[in-house]
DNA sequence: TTATCTGCAAACATTTTGCAGCGAG
DNA sequence: CTCGCTGCAAAATGTTTGCAGATAA
């Protein structure tokens, strides 16, 4: 029988959902910074591990960075599949929906016939603070 | 003053740019292994910076994977600003128009107040020829 | 000639894994 | 008591860099 594992709610876990819950995309060796930074002593590995998992329970979102890294963010439990707006300086980010993209996505898919269409969609620009700040 | 080096077409450079003439999205271990294959020598140090200064160059496309990896195509040259609807299984990579996405963008950038947009959008799924030899 | 390019190996950055002990259930 | 979780350090991965010698222009 496939059985998985059941998660246990440890302190290191309970931490890593509290400091997530601060909202932003953050890596996860900031999200560790941060941990450690308010006293705790979790390892960079278990940080990696729970995100892990979190992503894995779409707990959390995870978007790639252009230099390969990723970062991580609290999902909006409950709300379904939806894409992001962040910004370059602060990394603060909107969710935004995508009324006609998906059904786009899929026909553009279906016009190539390609099946089993997986999509990334990735906005980034400087929100209006940043920009009032750096111009 | 500000003195960009100019390059020069060496046998390995050449050996790169007719690799990726054969077109598809690799990563550069993949067009390394692909050349040593071909009997060249190249380094794979090599490999890694000509792709870079071919894709400073806008001469080849670069697509960053789920995991990490950074995929390089010949760039149809000329060709402006585009996407890709790639095949997970044999890498296949067709190139697709986006009307009213860049649009949409703007317009979502712009209800949010955020300037300097730029966008990643990635479709992936399975080509005709792998879905008839899966399935 | 000479500045750029090359191959190699070592350096890097990020993420993953192995392991012995800890601790939630 | 069990079995998943933890921290640490080591391994793995993908990419970049330093250097001495080769080579295009």
């Amino acid at each position: 029988m496939t059985e998985e594992p059941k998660t246990r709610m440890t302190k290191q876990r309970a931490a890593i959902v509290e400091v997530l819950a601060r909202g932003g995309f953050r890596s996860a060796q900031d999200w560790h910074d941060l941990l450690r930074h308010g006293g705790s002593t979790i390892g960079l590995a278990t940080v990696y591990r729970a995100l892990q998992s979190l992503a894995d329970a779409s707990e959390v979102d995870s978007v790639l960075t252009d230099n390969g890294e990723t970062l991580y963010r609290r999902c909006d439990s409950g709300s379904s599949h939806h894409h992001h707006l962040r910004c370059r300086v602060c990394g603060a980010a909107e969710d935004i929906d995508i009324p006609t993209f998906e059904a786009w996505a899929s026909g553009v898919a279906a016009k190539h016939g390609y099946a089993h269409i997986e999509h990334t969609v990735e906005l980034t620009g400087v929100c209006n603070g940043c920009a009032q700040r750096s111009f």
